[in-house]
RNA sequence: UGGGGUGUGGCCAAGUGGUAAGGCGACGGGUUUUGGUCCCGUUAUUCGAGGGUUCGAAUCCUUCCACCCCAGCCA
């Protein structure tokens, strides 16, 4: 049962339309591309995959799915200067934990390298793209603003045969980087400044993570990106609002050399409260030490978000519920959370841990006695039983004691009497505290014709709690994490490091049923009553448990006791 | 009038001329050996605003307003 697989959820409901779907849908009634449908997920390997590119990655595996399609991992490994192979080992990874399957259609846009070369000879020679001597700056002052149009280049009317020499003396490695680039003659004064004769290839005297040294000049995006969708057939190149603006130049690079055309589409990316997306302010976040590194559990990465203990199947559904559309938007972080509990509630095995531990001694329990209870590893589910020892010393959570109760609190206080899950009957007898004045022990008596948790003459007990035999008792890690930031919109902050949480993590040493003693990295569960945990992937193994808190349970009590004005 | 987009309840989001789906959240209530789960109910006379067309408009026309994207040899 403690062993990292989980029961495995049901398959997901069909998913709701939307109007790419809908858009696919309709060009596979009409035929296009003879009913073919083609996507692929093209990340930059220039950082971790964060939950905003899980919902690419669901919208285009499951379009290629839904249609009979196919869906390419593609690496947009256009700029070498930022590449890594971690992070192409990291996006492969989680793709894979996601659970889609590129199959054995895995590429790089630097697989094409000489195509895309041979691309743009052809289109120097159909006098569409010319070799510009302007410095960056000087391209930039020509370039116009938003309002006015640039000029042309002194250089924009060099000969077919000039613009070939130097474009294949680029290539060739003879000027330095920035001296020269090579551009598409398209038109300066066009009002979408991305027509504005924009750059197609650049000179960087940088190795490359995957064809070392065989190139000094690389593609833009706008050159590589369209091409590399057109030589693999992709029939729908599903992107993000902000490159809306460069579809004309899509289109217009497939026109001139008129090749197959695929049809870019749109969304609108995920935003989410409490956390910030942009691979910018994740790497600073690193880099600054703010969290442990890409995969810290606060992170909204998915290697973070995978180790905080959330499952694939709640990401999944959490995708199909946010849907696909063009306004700008920003989710809750509260639907995260619902689909995370959805998903465990069904699935994960409980267990009982005191994370803030609390003694109770039985008085009238024998000394030396144990009792062993068989407990059901899930309430509803037949998912077999685990032993759990019972004894005259407990631990209980300090949440769970009161000396002064407040209105409506039905757990234990000094007279009360509670349940103690699955297990007895107990009455708080006495209280035992330090010279400080901290409740630091209970006395309590239990009812032996209470065994189970029910009693013969069926009187009611208002609270349940959860416990753990001290002597039995496993000691492990639990790290309790909460939210990164403070506002729910951070990156609205004039600095979003600014509104960092101090509390984001609080390490505590709890203690666990014994049952728990090898969980495996990776493990779920729910401590009852206190949320949704996980075995740390990295940290922890049997003997030195670690575990992370990935969601808590819904808390009414904490509401109702927080509206009373509360602690 | 630089160009391109978007505006439906607190948050997502269906709806594409026939009289506002669904989910999350919130709020009530029931069940309950997790104050969990589950169940039941409430939560937009109104679709950014105004004007118009129509028997009928969130959907069509029109004016206006707000917000987002674009001036990397990043993607």
């Amino acid at each position: 049962m403690t062993t990292a697989e989980n029961t495995p959820a049901e398959a997901p409901l069909a998913a709701p339309v939307n109007f790419i779907r809908a858009r696919v849908a309709e060009d596979v009634a009409t035929g296009k591309n003879a009913g073919r449908v083609m996507t692929r997920f093209p990340p930059e390997p220039n950082g971790y995959l964060h939950i905003g590119h899980a919902k690419s990655i669901c919208l285009n595996f499951g379009l290629g799915r839904e249609f009979g399609g196919a869906t390419n991992l593609r690496f947009d490994d256009t700029n070498p200067a930022k590449e890594e192979v971690e992070y192409v080992e990291s996006i492969m990874r989680d793709v894979k934990w996601l659970g889609f399957d590129w199959e054995d259609r895995l590429y790089y846009a630097s697989d094409y390298f000489q195509r895309l070369y041979d691309y743009a000879e052809e289109l120097i020679r159909m006098g569409k793209a010319y070799v510009d001597d302007q410095s960056a700056e000087e391209i930039r002052a020509r370039r116009g603003t938003l309002k006015e149009p640039g000029l042309d280049s002194p250089f924009r009317a060099r000969s077919v045969e000039e613009n070939l020499d130097l474009f294949r003396r680029m290539r060739a490695g003879e000027f330095p980087d920035g001296a020269r680039v090579l551009r598409a003659k398209i038109d300066m004064a066009s009002p979408n400044v991305v027509m504005r004769d924009p750059a197609l290839y650049r000179i960087k005297h940088v190795p490359h993570h995957r064809t070392g040294d065989a190139w000094c000049i690389y593609p833009m995006y706008d050159f590589a990106h369209c091409l590399s969708d057109s030589i693999e057939g992709v029939t729908h190149s599903i992107c993000t609002l902000e490159f809306e603006n460069n579809r004309p130049l899509y289109d217009w690079i497939l026109d001139q050399l008129g090749v197959f055309h695929p049809q870019q589409i749109e969304f609108a990316r995920l935003n989410l409260t409490y956390t910030v997306l942009s691979k910018r302010k994740l790497i600073q976040l690193v880099a600054e030490g703010v969290t442990t590194g890409w995969d810290d559990p606060r992170m909204p990465t998915l290697s973070g978000i995978r180790r905080r203990g959330y499952t694939p199947e709640a990401l999944r559904d959490f995708c199909e519920r946010i849907g696909v559309a063009r306004a700008d938007n920003m989710v809750e972080f509260a639907l995260l959370e619902h689909c995370l509990r959805e998903d465990l509630n069904s699935r994960a095995p409980r267990a009982m841990a005191v994370l803030k531990p609390l003694k109770v001694v039985i008085e009238n329990y024998p000394e030396g006695q144990v009792d062993e209870f068989d407990f059901p590893w899930h309430p509803e589910k037949d998912m077999g039983s685990r032993k759990v020892p019972f004894s005259k010393v407990l631990y209980i959570e300090q949440d769970d004691f009161r000396e002064e109760p407040p209105k409506g609190f039905h757990r234990l206080y000094p007279g009360n009497e509670v349940r103690l899950r699955y297990a007895y009957y107990i009455t708080c007898t006495g209280v035992v505290k330090d010279e400080a004045g901290n409740v630091v022990e209970l006395r309590c008596a239990y009812d032996p014709e209470s065994k189970g948790g029910g009693s013969p003459d069926g009187r009611k007990v208002k609270g349940t709690l959860h416990w753990v035999s001290a002597a039995h008792a496993l000691e492990a890690e639990v790290r309790v994490f909460d939210l990164l930031f403070t506002k729910p919109n951070p990156s609205a902050e004039e600095d979003f490091t600014s509104c960092i949480n101090p509390d984001s993590l609080k390490v505590l040493r709890a203690r666990l049923e014994p049952a728990l003693a090898d969980a495996a990295p990776g493990w779920h569960c729910q401590f009852e009553r206190l949320g949704y945990f996980c075995a740390d992937e990295k940290d922890s193994r049997p003997g030195a448990l670690v575990f992370n808190r990935a969601a808590t349970l819904k808390d009414t009590w904490g509401k109702i006791e927080k509206k009373q004005g509360g602690r």
